[in-house]
DNA sequence: ACCTGAACACCGTTCAAGT
DNA sequence: ACCTGAACACCGTTCAAGT
């Protein structure tokens, strides 16, 4: 995996992104990822102004697919069903979870650093905005879909939370069934 | 607030709970704290062994505070009513969430700290554990329970985390439809 | 166009010495 | 009993110089 001594922009990027989810903010450093990638930290910053352009990147990649390229697969399985949109939103997000945990890392950053803060918001409301049509197109009346979406997002960061440390075991009848209570009529 | 040169053991874990909050894992740094204390970083080591000393003390205050404590707060007064016990819940951890986000890094922390891992399992199994038996005792069968007992513990936690970014306003009202939702018969 | 190597600053940790 | 001050290691950042 080392052998061109020859680095691109990209190599740097995905090695970040498996640091952050391996290790939290605290792990996307210069000098490891350097070591990693066998080149010294000077070359580092041909290819970004600082650390911190390093992590925008990250976010950019993590950004378009959690939101964007999710959305388009899960549709592409559904075949215009909401009730499938939903089921199939959830066990792709609950596949992904260990992919998932960088955004905790992420959503730590958020609470000190504006620009963050903003990406996190773009990407919690198109989420939001996909759930809430989902539950209007089953026929729920607007309060109670808006409701209904919100318990939903929370229960799949619920989720990724708990497992994060909890584990997988044992879980998933309880989930199925609070997915089944979700998806009941008004 | 910085006369005396003497600081005690509690006076290092109150500003490092403070830090946690403020600026997450990586600003519980024993230099800058030693300057906002008024000592030199020196001496902090005769009060713990390591930084990794003094973030254990932090989360064992956290952990205390985020069970025991809050829980005999809401039984104080709910007067054994479990559907006051709910609201109470909701209401105190609504008015903590600012505090509560030390919990986004100490959750952060837990996915690559075996130790810190075992804390947050217990804590969460404390709080559902404490969830389940209010929704038991209004009556629902245990299997049911059990998913609104996640339910509602998913919901505490979406909440923190999306007041983290999008404050506090415009989400009274969804929130209520949501715990109404929960709250309802079997 | 991409990388090395040396330099400097910041902070965790140690420890002998001070009061 | 609690703190200082100097020392060292690790890593972010810069930059002149190499290929």
């Amino acid at each position: 995996m080392a052998t061109s001594p020859r680095r691109s922009r990209d190599d740097w990027i995905r090695a970040a992104t498996v640091a952050l989810r391996d290790g939290g903010v605290d792990a996307l450093r210069v000098e490891p990822l350097a070591v990693a990638l066998g080149v010294t930290k000077g070359s580092f910053y041909w290819h970004f102004a600082s650390r911190d352009a390093l992590l925008e990147a990250v976010l950019d990649t993590w950004e378009e697919v959690g939101t964007g390229a999710i959305i388009v697969a899960v549709d592409a399985e559904a075949e215009d069903d909401p009730e499938r949109s939903l089921r199939a939103l959830w066990r792709r997000t609950h596949e992904l979870s260990s992919e998932m945990r960088a955004e905790l890392a992420i959503r730590d950053l958020a609470q000190r650093d504006e620009a963050v803060r903003d990406r996190v918001r773009r990407v919690d409301d198109r989420r939001m905005a996909y759930l809430r049509r989902q539950y209007r197109r089953l026929g729920l009346p607007a309060g109670l879909a808006e409701a209904r979406a919100m318990l939903t997002y929370s229960l799949l960061f619920g989720n990724v939370l708990v497992e994060a440390t909890h584990g997988r075991t044992s879980r998933a009848r309880v989930l199925q069934r609070a997915i089944d209570d979700l998806l009941r009529p008004a």
